[in-house]
DNA sequence: ATAAATCGACCGACGCGTCGGTCGGTTTCA
DNA sequence: TGAAACCGACCGACGCGTCGGTCGATTTAT
């Protein structure tokens, strides 16, 4: 579906994913129009169609695309060397998207994943759990006493926390991103470092 | 507008109101036709009109109505007796909201909010704050140490991970409502114990 | 007491703007 | 010269909100 046929051919159909995941990110999916995607490229509505099929289809890449990085970046940091700590912290500034573009796209992501079909929705969401448990496992390496269960438990707290950040977090605030991290991860480390397991 | 005007007529809305607000938080808010909420009411589509100007005023008198639980809540149980740990948890019991009613109400709070035209939106985000005040508040009674800044940081992280649980947390599972709260509290109350106070 | 006036609740039909998507043709370029 | 890129004009479905009007109950006037 995605697969470059010419030269600028991908470079345009990136330009149009670029612009629709701005507008989603800022308006939200369905107050998007076509028109507006097209007028953000400087080319009209009906060559939008000669690249993505569907409205649909321009959301699912964007999602796509981002998930693919996402899980890139946290199974690369789960690998890092060095201490628990280090790894974990490292997959916690992977998962704390940085550049502007890459926010918008996790924006979309999260928000707007509820729009398309629901076949297309289980996909992604299955990637999502795959991130989820890389965290727990990421967790898991901090106290080896805690079941699996609580681990993914606090996964999914941390990436709600993460997620949430989107919301209300401004990189140019007074908390740098790299701060962030460290007090999001710091309130982790301790509880797995102090904390008894649960049910254990 | 929404004073009662005869015997049942409060009581009609609020059965609209309720209509609404499952479908609201099954579907989201622009997947949800008024055919829809009336259908659900037994009315016919007019009939709505009676009641509610506009599809938006439906969804904004629910998360007002809302809005001001929530915030009751929250206000009653930060005037808790007791230790600050124990204020702080049932605070934390107040927001996570246990009946099936409420959740969707929260749901749509959170997820269909930005529907609104941006006029209704700030004076609702305006409670959402007051909300995260009430709850730097209590965090500040665990450690007099703490910049102002740096609580209203943690409310916020606590919020969104409260708020995220709407997704995947169900309390039929393996962890209670109490068990919840507690461990998140725990996540907490040890970090406002041990952590240095940031830019302290 | 009872007819007239009033009113709240309700409904069927539909106007109308919007918006995703289509189609036939033109331009560009290798 | 032929395929890729592009466009203007158009369509059809959809969904919000409107409008003219009905019906049964309550109030008012006589």
């Amino acid at each position: 579906m995605r697969s470059p046929k010419s030269g600028n051919y991908g470079n345009k159909e990136a330009r149009i994913l670029d612009a629709a995941g701005t507008l989603f990110a800022n308006s939200g999916y369905p107050f998007v129009k076509m028109e507006d995607i097209a007028k953000k490229c400087e080319i009209k509505k009906s060559t939008l169609y000669h690249y993505f099929a569907t409205k649909d289809d321009i959301l699912r890449a964007i999602i796509d695309e981002h998930m693919d990085n996402l899980l890139r970046g946290v199974e690369e940091a789960a690998a890092h060397k060095g201490s628990p700590e280090d790894a974990f912290i490292s997959l916690l500034e992977a998962y704390t998207v940085k550049s502007a573009q890459s926010r918008r796209q996790h924006l979309v992501s999260i928000n707007d994943l509820k729009f398309l079909p629901a076949k297309a929705q289980k996909d992604l969401v299955a990637r999502q759990r795959d991130v989820v448990d890389l965290i727990a496992k990421s967790l898991g390496r901090l106290n080896e006493d805690y079941p699996r269960e609580a681990l993914t438990f606090y996964a999914m707290l941390l990436v709600g926390m993460l997620n949430w950040t989107d919301i209300w977090y401004r990189p140019s605030g007074e908390v740098s991103p790299k701060e962030l991290c460290q007090r999001i991860a710091r309130l982790f480390t301790t509880e797995m470092a102090t904390g008894a397991p649960p049910q254990g």
